[in-house]
RNA sequence: GCUCCCGUCGUCUAGGGGUUAGGACACGAGCUUUUCAAGCUUGUAACACGGGUUCGAUUCCCGUCGGGAGUACCA
């Protein structure tokens, strides 16, 4: 059998950190398999539609490298993608199974419902459909139908018995039927609910497993009557555990950032973003962490998924970050950097761009920090850091440096080497430590006391730059 | 409330009837060093609790507790 899985979101805004990962494992199952991957936008909730919502969701897919094979804009012979497009589709089944008498006509209203479940919550009863239109004389209702009044179709759930079934995570789930409600299958408004949708698209669209979240896990055994009702094949299920807050809550807004494009934003490389969510739950099974997505799809497997919900934690995040952005070149990260240095409106070439990420690699978090913890690669300093002043410059470091200056200036050549030799000797004739001019230097040309290795900053930063900064600081310095 | 799921360092996790319970992030110390990082070495830190089963349970079973999810004409 062939493997067909999809990721079905429904769009109502951005792609969440959570959905990532669900879209991402589905993925790596599908590619390992040499399967199908589908994209469904499930959008039968009218209320909640967001505009630009699809498009948005695919361009972050996209980003992240997790390209579908069938989906909106990619028909495979399974279209449409989009359940809004497939209302007929869902009225169609849903009368089947009325036809079936595995589901009714229901015409109690909003109000008439909700005054049931005060009365079942006041009484210590579960709050569930009381059965009122259950009963209903077939052509009583069909009467009632075709003369206009509203109605929704509910799903005839057996009052014993149970449902079992095998989750490929949890291993046997036993519900009893007795929980079960007679779940809305088809709304007033003619839109399907999810629990008819996901069964009846899951299984027009051929899917062989259903990959998701947890939170679907109590709703399952309803699909799976569903299923038996129409007298389909099962698919496979694989529920996958939550990704918790620092508080251990479902991951929601309010304690972090949870959309895919808040990350990208602040300059984190989807190779770690997707290597880092792919080890929220799952594992190779040994010691390595640092994944590309080639190595995920040769080593993913649902049996090496676990089972408790994994919370976000950024500063692995951050971590991972680091190394997936040491393990790429200066000219590979270009592209990355380059727009964020034109935003700023500094005007550097590609080449000095270049040299000056070579230097910051191992220093940065972000993609972002290239630009925004260096900026004396692009500015003169207008300030200068007052604990490393007060620590670096000395009464008498200014004529030392004039001195250092002088020499500088008479450079042919500004190579890192040059300069450290330069400085050294300098400070050799001067009878005083190398530190005494490398700290103050480093000062003079950074404005800061940290950052990459002193000569080769002044190498990049070029002989006219770092003069002219060294003169800036002279007069500066001596103004306080 | 009810139903279901889950429970190894603070966090992500490996492991599994007998182990010095392993790794990673974070944190501490040291080395290196012109600074900051990185890197290397190293330290602190965990089997929720109570009963069983067993020669022996962190591992298997039951219960308790704790956490989470679901309980809609939302997905």
């Amino acid at each position: 059998m062939s493997v067909r899985v999809r990721f079905a979101p429904s769009p109502t805004g951005y792609l969440h950190v959570g959905g990532l990962r669900t879209a991402l494992y589905n993925f790596l199952f599908a590619k390992k398999h040499g399967g199908t991957f589908i994209l469904r936008i499930e959008d039968t909730d009218q209320s909640r539609k967001v505009e630009g919502a699809v498009e948005n969701l695919i361009t972050t897919l996209h980003w992240a490298g997790i390209d579908f094979d069938e989906g909106p804009g990619k028909d495979g012979n399974y279209g449409p993608y989009i359940q809004s497009q497939r209302l007929h589709v869902y009225k169609k089944h849903a009368e089947q199974l009325i036809e079936k008498g595995k589901a009714y006509y229901c015409f109690c209203t909003p109000e008439r419902l909700e005054e049931v479940r005060k009365q079942q919550l006041a009484a210590g009863v579960d709050p569930k459909y009381d059965g009122h239109c259950r009963t209903l004389p077939p052509d009583e209702a069909a009467r009632r139908v075709t003369s206009g009044e509203p109605h929704v179709i509910r799903m005839r759930v057996p009052d014993n018995g149970e449902v079992k079934f095998t989750d490929l995570i949890r291993g046997e789930v036993v519900i009893q039927n007795k929980i079960l409600d007679d779940q809305v299958l088809l709304k007033s408004d003619g839109f399907p609910t999810y629990h008819l949708a996901v069964v009846v698209d899951d299984h027009l669209m051929e899917i062989s497993h259903v990959v998701r979240g947890e939170e679907w896990l109590p709703s399952t055994p309803k699909h799976i009557l569903l299923y038996q009702y129409f007298g389909w094949e099962l698919p496979q299920f694989a529920h996958l555990p939550l990704l918790l807050n620092p508080d251990k809550s479902k991951l929601s807004k309010r304690q972090g950032d949870v959309a895919v494009e808040d990350y990208r934003a602040k300059g984190y490389l989807k190779e770690a973003l997707v290597n880092f969510v792919a080890f929220l739950g799952w594992n190779p099974g040994d010691e390595r962490e640092i994944f590309s997505m080639q190595e995920l799809i040769a080593e993913f497997s649902f049996e090496r998924v676990g089972k408790a919900g994994a919370v976000f934690n950024i500063e692995k995040l951050n971590w991972m970050n680091q190394q997936h952005i040491k393990l790429r070149s200066a000219n590979e990260l270009l592209p990355l950097v380059k727009p964020l240095v034109k935003e700023k409106g500094w005007n550097v070439s590609d080449e000095y761009l270049v040299r000056v990420i070579d230097l910051m690699k191992e220093r940065v978090v972000v993609v972002n920090d290239f630009v925004e913890a260096c900026s004396y690669f692009y500015l003169d300093p207008v300030t200068y850091d007052e604990q490393a002043r007060s620590k670096n410059w000395k009464a008498d470091t200014p004529s030392h440096l004039a001195q250092l200056l002088d020499k500088l200036k008479s450079l042919t050549s500004f190579d890192a080497a040059t300069v450290e030799s330069t400085l050294r000797s300098t400070a050799e004739t001067l009878h005083i430590g190398a530190g005494k001019l490398i700290h103050p230097l480093r000062l003079a040309i950074s404005g800061v006391s940290h950052g990459p290795s002193l000569f080769h900053m002044a190498e990049v930063l070029g002989k006219e730059t770092v003069v002219r900064r060294i003169e800036q600081a002279m007069t500066k310095l001596h103004e306080n």
